[in-house]
RNA sequence: CCGGGUGUAGCGCAGUUUGGUAGCGCACGUGGUUUGGGACCACGGGGCCGCAGGUUCGAAUCCUGUCGCCCGGACCA
């Protein structure tokens, strides 16, 4: 038994390493695959599958409030992107651009899309014509490019998945409900499908979308307390459709012009998932996304009648609507139980002779390593129970590391001891100005991350400027 | 873009100081024995030593250049 042999797939300990950690995970468990160009990556079937559970969830709480799946052209000529100005001045400095078309170069070089709002808005400026039109409320599911400088797997992709809602409105107040409609969605979706615990707010202008009027989001904690920014939803008021000239006739037969938002999610979420519910041995799966929710493993498969009762549970737990396979590959069992706790898998269930005998099989949790033995008449149930019980504890647990790095703070100085010393989010009263921010990320190494919805008085001034306040921001390092 | 590191088999590495037939572990293939925490034995396959120049009878090794990747920083709707 060479129990000191170094094993090849030996992932890094996040404490040792979290970025190795993190890199290690991404890689061994099999989600992602380095490509020949920098910062696009291959989503390997086991993290495409991931993201797959994510789409088909999301895309059915888009359905339910009325949203409509278009695509449009992956192409934008320059002419069309420079015509909302704030918005082409955020985006430039990383488009990528087409310039040949065959071997002859093209007479305006042509964008590969890094965000789609002009492209939505050409459009509707030629389908919106009266109040019957509105609202639009249309998504894609698409990858876009953003010629990043520093790439890492799911975080930072140059090319990533992701969806973007686009919706057009007769009236600001309906797109303001519609552009917090959509965060609430994203929250919801984040703590109850994907156990994370979500602040949701709203971004400083300075964090602001380039041409939004306002941009809300959720931030979610990491394992090393540094935030991820898990989705956005902006609102733009009509400033796009002045300058893409959409207009409408009115109830009253005036000419007006609609109101828009925007909303995405990317696959940024799978590092976010990663991120938040990881631990040394490898991926832990909220078991709602989870492509395999239970992996049934024959111990002793070579003797008789094993395989057959291992399958015969498999196919239970199918006909259950679980997510389930069994490996009757001929690794051996140990090694089975290391590849499937690297993997994430939320369930093991374990059969051998023994259990065969007992009318029972082993069911472990890959969250908390918990082994029990489930009599073979209750494993339907106890295993539905089971991975409910796996959410509700991964969400108690990411929950609480939230709140345990979150701390008030009254000064600047406070704010960077306690950023230095435990990381995670600090909370103070900001008078508003941007100075006040830049200070802060000059002093602290902290940009504001939202202005929460939930809002306390924690004091009444700045700790910055020492100037009144009367709103209180989250701050934290921001991946 | 700046700093650090690293390129030798699919992965992890040794070999480079001192130039002389390219190695080890894991993984992979075949056969057998095993199976409740990464099993074992035997045999076997796999390399333009990142790329391009140069020095040399001879370069993984020395010199020059170049490219990729990783980590950190800056930047990042």
């Amino acid at each position: 038994m060479p129990k000191d042999k170094k094993l090849v797939e030996q992932i890094t300990d996040m404490e040792t390493d979290f970025a190795q950690w993190y890199t290690d995970v991404c890689k061994k468990s099999e989600l992602i695959d380095y490509s020949s160009v920098k910062g696009l990556f291959v989503l390997r079937p086991y993290g495409y599958a991931i993201w797959e559970n994510i789409q088909h969830d999301l895309d059915l709480r888009f359905k339910e409030t009325n949203h409509e799946n278009v695509y449009m052209p992956m192409l934008i000529p320059e002419s069309l992107l420079q015509k909302e100005k704030d918005h082409v001045e955020g985006f430039a400095p990383e488009c990528a651009w087409v310039t040949m078309g065959g071997s002859e170069p093209l007479e305006e070089r042509l964008c590969i899309r890094p965000t789609s709002e002009t492209l939505f808005c050409e459009h509707y400026s030629n389908i919106i014509h009266s109040w019957r039109d509105l609202p639009k409320l249309y998504n894609q599911w698409c990858s876009v490019l953003r010629w990043e400088k520093t790439s890492r797997p799911f975080l930072r992709h140059r090319e990533f998945l992701w969806q973007e809602g686009h919706t057009m409105h007769a009236t600001a107040e309906e797109a303001v409900v519609e552009t917090k409609q959509m965060l609430h969605i994203y929250a919801d979706f984040c703590e109850n499908v994907l156990a994370m615990p979500v602040v949701r707010g709203v971004k400083t202008e300075k964090e602001r979308f380039s041409g939004a009027v306002d941009t809300y989001t959720i931030e979610c904690m990491m394992h090393d307390h540094k935030a991820l920014q898990s989705g956005t939803s902006h609102y733009f008021g009509d400033g796009f459709a002045r300058a893409f000239d959409i207009t409408f006739a009115d109830k009253n037969n005036q000419q007006a012009y609609p109101h828009q938002t925007s909303w995405g999610v990317s696959t940024r979420i799978i590092g976010g998932i990663i991120m938040t519910h990881g631990d040394n041995s490898g991926l832990v799966l909220p078991p709602r996304i989870a492509p395999t929710q239970v992996i049934v493993i024959p111990i002793a498969q070579h003797k008789p009648g094993v395989l057959d009762a291992a399958s015969a549970l498999k196919d239970r737990l199918a006909k259950a609507g679980i997510r389930v396979k069994a490996d009757v590959s001929d690794q051996s069992p140990g090694w089975k139980f290391a590849e499937y706790e690297m993997k994430g898998v939320p369930i093991r269930v374990e059969l051998g002779p023994k259990d065969i005998e007992h009318s029972q099989c082993v069911l472990v949790r890959r969250d908390t390593g918990e082994k029990k033995f489930v009599p073979l008449s209750e494993l339907e149930a106890t295993v539905c129970e089971t991975l409910d019980l796996i959410h509700a504890d991964m969400f108690a647990k990411a929950k609480k590391n939230l709140d345990d790095h979150t701390f008030p703070a009254f000064s600047l100085e406070e704010a960077k001891t306690l950023q230095q010393e435990h990381g995670g989010f600090i909370q103070t009263m900001w008078c508003g100005s941007l100075d006040c921010e830049l200070k802060m990320k000059e002093e602290a190494g902290m940009t504001s991350r939202c202005i929460p919805f939930a809002q306390e008085t924690i004091s009444d001034v700045c700790p910055i400027c020492g100037k009144p306040a009367k709103k209180m921001i989250y701050w934290g390092v921001a991946y």
